[in-house]
RNA sequence: GGACGCGUAGCUCAGCUGGAUAGAGCAACUGCCUUCUAAGCAGUAGGUCAGAGGUUCGAAUCCUCUCGCGUUCACCA
């Protein structure tokens, strides 16, 4: 393409900058397949430099085309869209190899292993994990799969907060749990404590471990005790639901040990060597009453120098850090440790968090590391259209492990990436268990079992098929089966780059529903896969099973959801 | 009040970073099972892409403003 347009160029003598044209140019499949394979704006973007309409360029430029290997032809359309047409062999012999290349057909390298983290879930060390975790994990996990499958290096990273205020509860809580053990009676949990019953299990633990030595009117001494028993016990329960989902962190990190570290000496030695530190007063925000306001004079970053509404305190009044300060030496850390850009997966409770976290790694980091934060917004848990009840206040919301229990792994994992990252999403219990073609998960699944029914029908073994005459896949809608198939790599492509997962479930529940729409071919226009007296034609038209198999195995295991053989 | 997000068919949502006549699924009508799984498929109907400007060959997509909805806004984590 590049080679036909210098040719144009110099056979016309014209002035114009190839790389300047390039940076505009598309060469793309058309939405409407009635115009062609590929299509090119060329004609469009050379208009104004030339100072010619569109459609003579485009004539003029044709024959470069059209003079190519493997184009059928090539017309002119619209305003001047250069439209190309293949020849069907083109098709045909991509089918030939795919089938011919299984494994790597669809190979991108885009991240040339380079390095990336992912920190995603880093629920409160606090309680097990509930429903509206589930969203945040399936989606950073199977973004994680999704970037390591294009060539990245992915870190996946857990930021335990396990320091602060809501220890020193879960300590009293845990307290509370084992004195039960120890007393054998029963004790209600004042309000402001962690009610939940999972924290007997800590109180039972640590009655296994400590018998009844813990001294509970000394505080001080039993605390750390109590709280690496807590620590433990949840985490091990957090770690023990992300298995159930199929998710394996590689790297946890301790909020606790972040603080007691040097990280903090050493952004504010970066942050002063900057000029981005400074003690000062904030301003009230916009809009709320200044009675209400105290002032306190503070240690600040100056955040609002990299697109944040305000500066943002680093040090409490009682001197203490703050959660951002040590969440900015965390992310250095992380930079650290990664040598490579940040993704952040957060809920969108945490919104407005955003940019003071994109100003720190821009800061520490003189733009050199990018960061993007992806938001998940609330799952809305249903049971036929009406809404579960839930109350956090009573301990008794539903869980992750409840949800996995009730619907299954791969179920959640797929419901959960129906919708893009940043929209509220339904999570019906009924209707994600239907058979119907209402649940996605079940239509996609049901293309895949449908093509392993043909090949038992067929007695021919999937993965010893190989393609003889690919010329025989000619029918309309079979190159059409074909064309979407050629998509894929670049559904792969554009997921990865803008970080949306969820375009591979979209793409496999339309590749589900042509599949199922060639099917039913079998019965309007005999094209059936299965030609009784004709072996060849069989055999290419298993072909055609085979790759829609691949690619929709293909599609989940980046999702790491198992496919179905059977129904 | 500020920031961010959203507003697309009656409902639930896609829309390939600016392309051609804006697409699916539900719901509504009409068809298709002696057939490789009808757990499915085909067809009809349904739209001022919230509104108004701007940028250019071209806007649902980018910019500005207005309206509506949501989230969020100090030393919590």
């Amino acid at each position: 393409m590049i080679r036909a347009v210098e040719n144009f160029k110099s056979d016309f003598k014209y002035s114009f900058k190839v790389e300047d044209i390039l940076k505009k140019l598309t060469l793309e499949p058309p939405k409407n397949p009635i115009n062609g394979d590929m299509s090119t704006n060329l004609a469009m973007i050379l208009s104004k430099d030339l100072n010619l309409s569109p459609k003579i360029i485009a004539n003029n430029f044709m024959i470069y085309i059209s003079n190519l290997p493997d184009i059928e032809n090539v017309d002119v359309a619209g305003p001047g869209f250069i439209n190309i047409k293949f020849k069907q062999h083109v098709w045909s012999d991509f089918i030939c190899n795919l089938i011919n290349n299984t494994e790597n057909w669809d190979e991108l390298k885009i991240g040339k292993g380079k390095k990336i983290n992912i920190e995603y879930i880093s629920a409160n060390p606090t309680g097990p994990l509930h429903a509206g975790h589930a969203r945040g994990a399936v989606f950073g996990d199977a973004l994680a799969s999704l970037l390591t499958t294009v060539g990245y290096s992915v870190i996946r990273e857990y930021y335990i907060n396990d320091a602060g205020n809501q220890i020193e509860k879960l300590v009293e809580s845990s307290l509370l749990r084992y004195n039960e053990q120890v007393t054998n009676k029963s004790i209600d949990i004042p309000d402001g404590l962690y009610p939940g019953e999972y924290l007997k299990e800590v109180g039972k633990t640590l009655f296994e471990k400590y018998g009844d030595e813990l001294q509970l009117d000394h505080k001080e001494k039993v605390f750390e005790k109590v709280r690496s028993v807590s620590l433990e016990v949840i985490m091990g329960m957090i770690k023990n639901d992300l298995l159930k989902l199929g998710i394996e962190m590689d790297v946890f990190t301790s909020e606790k040990e972040i603080i007691s570290g040097h990280l903090l000496v050493d952004i504010l030695k970066i942050l002063e060597s900057k000029n981005l530190i400074f003690s000062g007063v904030l301003d009230p925000p916009k809009g709320t009453d200044p009675k209400n306001w105290k002032k306190r004079e503070q240690l600040l970053f100056k955040s609002s120098l990299y697109g944040d509404d305000s500066d943002r305190a680093l040090k409490k009044s009682d001197g203490e850090w703050t959660y951002f300060a040590t969440d900015m030496a965390y992310h250095l850390d992380k930079m650290n440790r990664t040598k490579g850009d940040l993704i952040n997966v957060l809920g969108a409770d945490h919104i407005g968090y955003i940019p003071r976290i994109s100003a720190a790694v821009n800061a520490l980091s003189n733009g050199s590391i990018s960061i993007d934060t992806k938001v998940c917004a609330l799952v809305n848990l249903l049971e036929d259209g009406k809404p579960i009840k839930m109350s956090k206040r009573a301990g008794n919301f539903v869980t992750l492990s409840d949800i996995i229990k009730a619907v299954g792994k791969d179920v959640v994992r797929f419901i959960m990436l129906t919708r893009r990252n940043d929209q509220p999403l339904d999570f019906d219990f009924k209707k994600v268990m239907e058979k119907s073609k209402e649940n996605p998960v079940f239509y996609v699944q049901y293309a895949h079992a449908r093509c392993n029914s043909i090949f038992r029908s067929s007695k021919v073994k999937e993965e010893e098929l190989i393609l003889e005459n690919p010329k025989l896949l000619e029918d309309n809608y079979e190159i059409e089966l074909i064309k979407f198939i050629a998509l894929w790599p670049r559904t792969l492509e554009l997921a990865a780059k803008n970080h949306e997962p969820h375009r591979i479930c979209y793409y496999l529940i339309e590749l589900s529903s042509i599949f199922h729409s060639l099917w039913n071919k079998g019965k309007d226009n005999n094209i059936k896969f299965i030609v009784e007296d004709n072996l060849e034609l069989t055999n290419a038209r298993l072909s055609l099973v085979k790759a829609v198999a691949i690619t929709i195995r293909k599609g989940l295991s980046i999702l790491k959801i198992e496919p179905i053989f059977e129904m």
